[in-house]
DNA sequence: CAGTGGTCTAGACCACACT
DNA sequence: GTGTGGTCTAGACCACTGA
């Protein structure tokens, strides 16, 4: 029983969580016992010791296993379920979230059609080849310059109209084995693919949007004019830890479709 | 005792509250206690019997009241604290939200500079005057063709550097009495003067982003090239009970500056 | 110091899904 | 019916603020 709670993430039934005691002065932190359960359970979703979809041990059983009560487990799987690590569903039990999973499938996807009608999506991979990370690359991916990335091209249609083309720069350790072939035949978004083939699921990310002039290659592939205004969509995605894996520089036409965001 | 529970918003400390029992099966809605309780403090704020920035009843004070226990009040305000419509303070108390306070001054405002170094934002009236509300705009803000409305014109700058255009229209019905002569004495927010001067906070708001091709009026209030490319910020905000009380359409020059969004 | 929010517990009971 | 999450309670104690 240590005061610097981190043992296995399944440890023996008995063991029981204790609080530190009087941490010093000069690092003032104070993690609740709910926010070391959480780490706990944090860890065992990064480790992948509950897949993406797969239901998590009832709160029952967690507090059992971590020796606290169950109104504990509870505050931390509530906290993880507002960050949509995991997904309540009543009466039923407590899953991990997916992007596999039709109800957050393109969560990341903020396009919307102004008449607010449904859309088919489709992506069109255009080209997938392994190259030297460029100095934005790198420090987006935090890598050193140079090293190697998976840089991927593709189209967006929704109803076979072409509306978006993505530029991606993905770890090459991680996403290395990653072919053109593999995404022609891929039919849900990627980063269902990236879950289901590579184990890695993307949790949180940051977009940067700007108004740009649509170059000639862009607007060839965008079926726009050369010049015409596009949004710049840049985007940083990471996984567990806070660890960035993918960097992608999107051109959206929004003549007919808009960047949806809601304030609060 | 109702089963349909809605008394006023400060019961004498006997009132209790009492879950409704089997509502009829074609209504499934099944409200927990915590969210009657919700309500009831929703109604509070949004009658103003409890203004922006001042402090709320503790929450013993308030479980007296509504004949609940702690933890009930708690949960009914750890979800208004979690939509920004309080704030705890530990050891002082919990606060209704205010766009007066600094901290969560400019909150809607997701234009940051690249570089990301600070800037002092300064808002600069243009012009300010009643009219009838065109169809856009009417259906924006709920209200019939024709019926008045108050059109605000503005500038926004960033360390005296023209960054956004923006118009405006409010609900002639709440903000008629403004004038460019108030406007210009302002030096915050305008949400935080529409607090302070007509009692209206601004919860929500929905966005939608495009980008358009400068037209000669905006491109020289921006000072940037006719045509160039600016993103279109068209924006609903909302009151207390999701009343819209403003439409807007922002110009941002977005060279040196980008929207910034955090997906999860 | 007193008062506020924050944590943790143990136990009872409700709503929901499945079998 | 059984098991899951969801609600509610009452009480103890901790952490933080400010007088």
């Amino acid at each position: 029983m240590s005061a610097d709670f981190h043992p296995s993430v399944v440890p023996s039934p008995t063991t029981h969580v204790v609080r530190q005691v009087a941490s010093s002065p000069t690092t003032p932190m104070f993690s609740p016992l709910y926010r070391q359960i959480k780490e706990l359970m944090l860890s065992a979703l990064g480790a992948g010791e509950w897949a993406p979809g797969m239901a998590i041990p009832s709160e029952s059983e967690l507090a059992a296993r971590f020796g606290v009560s169950q109104g504990t487990v509870r505050k931390a799987i509530d906290e993880m379920a507002a960050e949509h690590l995991l997904v309540r569903r009543q009466g039923k039990g407590t899953f991990v979230e997916s992007h596999n999973d039709p109800r957050s499938n393109y969560r990341f996807l903020h396009l919307r059609p102004d008449d607010g009608k449904a859309r088919q999506k489709r992506s069109i991979p255009l080209s997938c080849k392994l190259q030297p990370a460029d100095r934005v690359t790198a420090a987006a991916l935090r890598l050193a310059p140079g090293e190697s990335v998976l840089a991927l091209e593709r189209l967006l249609s929704f109803d076979d109209e072409v509306v978006v083309f993505d530029q991606m720069f993905l770890r090459a350790d991680i996403f290395g084995e990653l072919t053109l072939d593999v995404l022609q035949q891929e039919d849900r978004s990627l980063y269902s693919l990236f879950e289901r083939r590579f184990g890695v699921r993307m949790i949180r990310a940051e977009e940067r949007l700007r108004a740009v002039a649509a170059e000639r290659r862009v607007a060839k592939l965008l079926k726009v004019e050369e010049t015409s205004p596009l949004t710049l969509v840049e985007r940083v995605t990471y996984t567990y830890g806070d660890q960035p894996v993918e960097w992608r520089r999107g051109f959206y036409a929004t003549d007919r479709y808009h960047y949806y965001n809601e304030l609060s």
